[in-house]
DNA sequence: TCCCATT
């Protein structure tokens, strides 16, 4: 497809481009705007202005990644199963933190919904990611979320979105329950497709009896992510409760803090980091850069997401490889993890070797070197 | 009283 006023990344950002290599484009339009008495519309009928890509079939949003999932290891991940077009992890502007979720854009509609069906759910760490298409981002959609509290404890999540569901469209909904005991705090969240249906459910919900409840409910607005809910300074860094405040963070965050503050760059990338005078070689991040480990004994079938599986439960993973046979393009037995901290490596090293997978036996150990990685 | 869903 061919716009003819589309401009070369006119649509770039402040920030560089979604790989983060290279440098950032300039805006430079490739006809110049009509001038006056100049036919406004294009010979497709199409408005005029920068061009609107659609982005629905190929553009995801990816729920619930765990906190210290980087966009380098987002991009990874999905990388494995197509093209991306582009990737964001959405970050607090002011801590620099993950705020959980991110986008991936793909080039190709098929690889999207392929990394729906075998991506969603994932589970990483802690979590259990969500992956499903991202809505058109609009204003209308922002500040759709609901706090919701006083609910009877006897309330399961499904009778408390036929609650709301009267008005809006239900994006999310969910029951805080007790961490030992599962049992319901009474609070919970609601996220509507649009705010002004979130509105109406404060308006209509607010101090309502739901029937047969002997209290009133609360529904406000939910506070906005980012807002801090207790504990102070450690609270924004994660990196400090994990490893304790004398042991060094995960050197990436240290990068990516470094590189922000000195140079305002929003996205970390090897190249990024090659151009800081200093920093330059030191490669963390960069394809093949961690704690390679070798992985013997997987299943003709077996792809990537098998491996993020197994090994994304130990720690931070940047790059999983199945190496395959080109005729065939089944798995030749052994595939490659990289890890970005020695010790989560060692301790996935540690678990899996011996481990049993279907009716096969894993080796796994650190790879022995022969020097020529790509 | 707060689960990280709109770049």
């Amino acid at each position: 497809m061919v716009t003819i006023l589309s401009t070369v990344e006119a649509q770039a950002p402040s920030t560089p481009g979604p790989s983060g290599c290279g440098p950032v484009p300039v805006a430079v339009p490739v006809v110049a705007v009509p001038g006056p008495g100049v036919a406004a519309a294009l010979p497709n009928g199409a408005p005029p202005g920068p061009p609107m890509a659609d982005d629905s079939k190929t553009n995801l949003i990816v729920n619930y990644l765990p906190q210290s999932m980087s966009q380098e290891e987002l991009r990874s991940l999905f990388g494995s199963l197509g093209d991306i077009e582009s990737c964001k992890l959405v970050r607090d502007k002011v801590t620099g933190q993950s705020l959980g979720y991110g986008f991936v854009n793909y080039v190709e509609a098929g690889d999207a919904d392929k990394a729906i069906s075998t991506l969603n759910g994932l589970k990483l760490q802690t979590k259990t990611i969500k992956v499903s298409y991202a809505r058109p981002s609009s204003a209308s959609i922002r500040d759709a979320n609901l706090y919701v509290s006083g609910l009877p404890k006897a309330m399961g999540q499904k009778e408390m979105e036929q609650l709301f569901s009267q008005y809006g469209r239900i994006i999310t909904s969910r029951i805080l329950v007790d961490q030992v005991t599962g049992v319901s705090r009474g609070v919970g969240f609601i996220r509507f497709d649009k705010r002004v249906e979130a509105e109406e459910a404060v308006r209509g919900l607010h101090g309502q009896k739901p029937l047969g409840a002997a209290e009133p409910i609360t529904v406000k607005f939910a506070n906005s992510p980012g807002q801090k809910s207790g504990g102070a300074l450690l609270s924004l860094c994660p990196s400090a409760r994990r490893y304790g405040a004398l042991h060094h963070p995960p050197q990436r965050f240290r990068l990516d803090n470094l590189l922000n503050v000195a140079y305002g760059v929003k996205r970390f990338s090897p190249l990024a980091i090659e151009a800081v005078p200093g920093l330059a070689g030191v490669g963390l991040g960069a394809p093949g850069a961690g704690w390679c480990i070798f992985v013997y004994n997987l299943a003709p079938e077996a792809d990537e997401s098998v491996l993020w599986q197994l090994f994304g439960p130990f720690g931070a993973v940047t790059n999983v490889k199945v190496i395959r046979d080109f005729a065939t393009n089944k798995c030749k037995g052994f595939g490659f993890v990289t890890m970005t901290n020695y010790e989560e490596a060692a301790m996935a090293i540690a678990s899996l070797n011996g481990y049993r997978l279907g009716d096969r036996v894993l080796q796994v150990s650190f790879k022995t070197s022969k020097q020529h990685k790509a």
